[in-house]
DNA sequence: ACTGGACTGGACCGTCCAGTCTAATCTAAT
DNA sequence: ATTAGATTAGACTGGACGGTCCAGTCCAGT
C-alpha cells in the first residue's frame, strides 16, 4: 500500500510531456525484467509489481505478453545507428573516421543493455521471427549500409580501394566486433580494459587500411 | 503400445557397442527438442514421448532437466575444432591453408544444428554460466588458439607479418563469420549461395594476406 | 523357478503463469 | 455533486510443467 501511494504521488512529476506516465513505467519495468530474465522467465506479475502498476493496466495498455515484448524490443532498436555519427560526412582522414566509428560501435556493443537485448532477440527469434527481422533491418543492416556508403565515397575519391563496399563494411564490422562481442554475449569475460579495446580498434583499422590502400 | 513394442524390438540391433540404447535415444530426442524450442519451452514429457521412453527413465539416467540440458550441450561442443584440420601442419601455401580453414569454419557455422546450439547456449548463458564458459573454452577459444599458433609459425618463418597472432586470429575469424553468421542466427536469411560464400572467403583471405604481407 | 534391475504408463502433487473478472477507489470534467 | 473512465488489489480459472510415486511388465543371469 505505502509503496503504491508513493509511486502514485511521483507520477505527475515526470509527466511533463504527452506520453502517459503509467505506460512509460510499464515499458521501463518490462524492459528491465525481459532483458534480465528472458521472455519465458519474465512473468507479467513480476513486471506489474516492478512497474508499481496493476496487471490489468498492462493488459489495457498493451494487448498481452507477446505484444508487450515486441513493444520493448522495437523501442529504439535502431540505436545502433546513433552510434555512427555524421562521421560519414566529414571529409576528415579516413583513419580517424574509421577509428571513431569502430570505437563508438564497440562501446555500444559491449554495453550490458545492448548485450542483453541482443541475447533476448536471438533467443526468441524462433518464436518472434518478424521481430528478429525488424531488429536486424533497423539496426545492423542500416549501420552496414551507412558504412558501405562512406567506403564507396572514399573509393570514388581514390582515397581507398574498396570495389565492393558492402562486403568490406561487413568484414570491417566483423573484425571489430568478432571475438570480443562473442565472449561478452556468452558472459565469459569481465568488461574489457579500455586499453585492450583501443589496441583492438587500432590494429583492425590499420589492417583494413593496408588491405585497401589504393593503387 | 505398438510404437513401444516396435522400439523395444529395434534396440538390440543398434546396440553393438557399450552405450545403453535408451540413453542414446534420450540424448537424441533431447537434443532435437531443446535446440528446436529452447530450454524453457522444451518439456520433459515432450522429450520422453519423442524418445519413446518413459519419463522415469530420463530421470534415472540423467538427474533432471538442467543436467539433461548440460549433457546435450556439452556433447561434442568441441566440434568446432574438427573443422580446423591438420592444415596447420601442412607447409602448403598460406593462402590455400587460410582459405581451407575459412571455408570449413563457415560451412560448420552456417549449419542449422550449429546455429541452434549457439542460440540456445547464448540464451541460457545467464541460467547456466559455467555451461557457456565450457562451450566457449572448448570451441571458439581453442579454435582461435590453434589458428594463432599457425599464424605465429608463419610469422617466424617470415612468410607473413603477424606480430600479434592471437589478435590477428580473432580478427580473421571475425571477418569470416561477421555479418553472415549474424543474419543466420537471427533467422533473417535463407541459406546463402555457395558462390557468395566463396566470394566472401576469397575476399577476406586476400585482404588478410595483403594486410599482413611481410616486409 | 527365482531374482534383481531396467523400464513402462499413468496418476499425482505443488508450483507457476497468462489472462479474466470484480468490486472498490481515484481523478477530472461536467 | 455527479458521473464516466481509468486504475487498483486481489481472487480466480484453466492449463502446463517439473518431479515423484507406484504397480506392474519384461528380461538376463542364476
Amino acid at each position: 500500500m505505502p509503496r503504491q501511494a508513493a509511486a502514485r504521488r511521483m507520477e505527475p512529476m515526470e509527466a511533463t510531456g504527452s506520453p502517459p506516465p503509467k505506460r512509460e513505467a510499464i515499458l521501463a519495468a518490462a524492459t528491465r525484467i525481459f532483458l534480465e530474465r528472458g521472455y519465458g522467465a519474465a512473468s507479467m506479475d513480476t513486471i506489474a509489481r516492478a512497474a508499481g502498476v496493476s496487471k490489468q493496466t498492462i493488459y489495457s495498455h498493451f494487448g498481452g505478453k507477446p505484444a508487450l515484448f515486441e513493444a520493448i524490443i522495437l523501442e529504439r532498436c535502431d540505436r545502433l545507428l546513433e552510434s555512427l555519427p555524421a562521421v560519414a560526412d566529414a571529409g576528415s582522414d579516413a583513419e580517424v573516421a574509421l577509428r571513431a566509428i569502430a570505437t563508438r560501435l564497440l562501446e555500444l556493443m559491449l554495453t550490458p543493455e545492448f548485450v542483453a537485448r541482443f541475447r533476448v532477440v536471438m533467443a526468441e527469434s524462433s518464436r518472434f521471427p518478424e521481430l528478429a527481422e525488424v531488429y536486424y533491418r533497423s539496426g545492423p543492416e542500416r549501420a552496414t549500409a551507412r558504412l558501405a556508403d562512406y567506403l564507396a565515397r572514399l573509393h570514388r575519391k581514390g582515397l581507398l580501394d574498396v570495389p565492393e563496399p558492402h562486403l568490406a563494411a561487413l568484414q570491417f564490422f566483423g573484425m571489430i566486433s568478432g571475438g570480443l562481442f562473442l565472449r561478452h554475449v556468452l558472459g565469459v569475460d569481465a568488461p574489457p580494459q579500455s586499453e585492450d579495446l583501443e589496441r583492438h580498434v587500432q590494429t583492425a583499422v590499420r589492417d583494413f587500411l593496408v588491405a585497401h590502400r589504393p593503387g
